[in-house]
DNA sequence: ATGGAAGTGAGAATGATTATCATTATTAGG
DNA sequence: CCTAATAATGATAATCATTCTCACTTCCAT
């Protein structure tokens, strides 16, 4: 079986991929299949969830794990640091880049035994939303 | 409603709790079901379900994704990071703590607008069994 | 056109997690 | 030691995201 790199994407899997790209919030696959819906009303679940992991696997799109057990989509794919939102979960982009001295990195994945290919930092905190919302309680 | 604080736990709890706390590699619930049936063989996995989500809530453990769909726990409860094997999916503790300048989160925090509590590193790469693989594919 | 390969969509199947509920432990008074 | 109120338990059914199946189109290359 050989890599098989697709330089065109079909009208289905374009419209996908617009999609979770105009997204801001890492939608899910069921939200994605409501949002292409309307441009494309006969697609099918199973072929949004097959289109999604294609662009994944081609490295157009990223997954991310969300607190909630669904999988979430992100049109980013440059690396980037997430919060997460201890109270209600939110999974946010961070706008700018959390810097890690690369000497620490290096000690820890040698000290973990793994080659290291990238990195993500994750901060968890209480959203503004959720930090409002406490004092009142 | 009030905060209860348990200040015991029963047999099953104690053993679940054990058993997580023992392990190495972020058992899911049907892992750690096994695991614990074999000192209380009569428990039920909706207990072990129960039991894990009381023991999270209370801050025994921690709940950690992983690649494949299902929750895995941690009884390491201090602040750690994770390595993420990119081709297995294996979750590792990284054995040493990646310093990241406080300065750089705090500025991430503040323009993400959260309120920050703690935060992970995730190091993403080949774990050595993958890493080896990988030459001879 | 045409034949095979790839893509599609509807619906069934899977599998982790959660809810339900009747039964059993546990506890506090008496 | 009873006993009633309450919490915990385990079996089973229900839920829900995801994957599988399969008959049917679409898409090209010949």
């Amino acid at each position: 079986m050989q890599t098989k790199l697709k330089t065109r994407l079909n009208s289905n899997a374009q419209a996908v991929l617009d999609t979770v790209q105009a997204a801001h919030n890492h939608p899910t696959a069921q939200e994605i299949y409501e949002e292409v819906k309307r441009l494309r009303p006969n697609i099918g679940l199973a072929s949004v969830y097959r289109i999604l992991h294609h662009l994944v696997e081609q490295g157009f799109i990223k997954e991310v794990g969300r607190s909630d057990d669904c999988t979430g989509y992100d049109g980013r794919v440059s690396r980037h640091d997430h919060a997460i939102c201890t109270n209600c979960g939110a999974l946010l982009d961070v706008p700018v880049d959390v810097i890690v001295p690369s000497e620490a990195l290096e000690q820890a994945a040698y000290a973990t035994g793994i080659e290291l290919g990238s990195y993500e930092v994750r901060l968890y905190g209480l959203c503004t939303s959720c930090s409002t919302q406490k004092i009142t309680n």
